[in-house]
DNA sequence: TTCAGCATGTAATATGTTACATGATTAG
DNA sequence: CTAATCATGTAACATATTACATGCTGAA
């Protein structure tokens, strides 16, 4: 049930369409909780059901109507509800990792590695970008600013580690000509 | 599709039952690709539909009957088709982040650090160990050795940045006094 | 005129989780 | 006698992915 928690923690930071929902899911919240729109319109029905959310129809001339989603007082007391729960362990489905244990093809492996370390250096760049747009002054953040920042390093650990294990990948298997 | 691959890796390693398979999914291969024993049991009679595996039983005493697995001429050659595609970045899906992101309850957000970062270090240790046992001399691994021990090393620099995160969220919260 | 963006969805399929089901042996 | 381990599955439900469906505007 946790794209639902990941949608409200998104309309607490503002209300938003399915359609804007989707856009913030291609990034931002997106990098800790992927979603697709068919995902997203299909779990908003349900919580509107549930009472979590509610919507208003705006029209737009010229565009499709639009509906705007605003978390209820429900959606806020299903969000703490769920924040007081620990969170287990979250699963790890790395289809590089088990190619690696597999491993037969080298060259496969060279390519995949170069193409996941170039992915990884972009990542980072728009992370530190964000943190230095976003949070130029860390020492000084209160409240969700503090966790969205925390989250934020969290992502830049994550791409620094995975840039240095395909470094690790590379001297490796570089370093021994094929086998 | 790639639990499948994960169980054909696995079984090149050595032939197993659906039972063996469940509990090298615990631990080893599972750290990368988890999976239930249910899962298991529907992709191996998949697989044995599509000829990627084949079965024999073994009436065993005392015990109920074995159906032992071993991969196919036909899997080896799926496996490496499988190989040679590029894989995608991996989705990240993270309760923990999102709960972080959405921060209102320091002490639910501090208590689930405290416990995220005690995970870490066990399976850290867990890693650290199978390390020291299987590879201690890594400069001379080859082939599916050498890629198996770089998986490794990618989840030994997983959780050692999972307890340096930890560290960072510690830190920045508990030098802060509640909110 | 073609493509990207805005805006909403449904339907089919695949995958993952949880609950149910059975039954023997061995260690505490 | 109770729980854990061995060994196999089915069934129901939840979630995620992929394909399909529509239609308007504005920029290249």
């Amino acid at each position: 049930m946790a794209l639902d928690h990941a949608i409200l923690v998104s309309l607490t930071e503002r209300a938003a369409s399915g359609y804007d929902l989707a856009r913030r899911f291609d990034a931002s919240i997106g990098y800790f909780w992927p979603a697709s729109h068919q995902q997203i319109y299909r779990v908003l029905a349900r919580m509107q059901e549930a009472g979590w959310v509610e919507s208003t129809v705006q029209e737009q001339d010229g565009r499709p109507d639009k509906k705007t989603y605003a978390i209820t007082g429900a959606g806020r007391d299903e969000l703490d509800r769920w924040a007081a729960q620990p969170s287990g362990r979250e699963a790890i489905r790395s289809d590089f990792a088990v190619k690696l244990r597999g491993f037969r093809d080298r060259d496969a492996i060279l390519r995949d590695t170069r193409a996941r370390r170039a992915d990884h250096v972009d990542r980072l760049a728009a992370y530190e970008a964000s943190e230095a747009r976003f949070y130029p002054d860390p020492a000084s953040l209160e409240g969700q600013d503090l966790g969205a920042w925390l989250a934020l390093r969290g992502g830049i650990s994550t791409e620094r580690r995975g840039i240095e294990w395909c470094d690790e990948i590379l001297t490796a298997l570089e370093g021994r000509g094929s086998r």
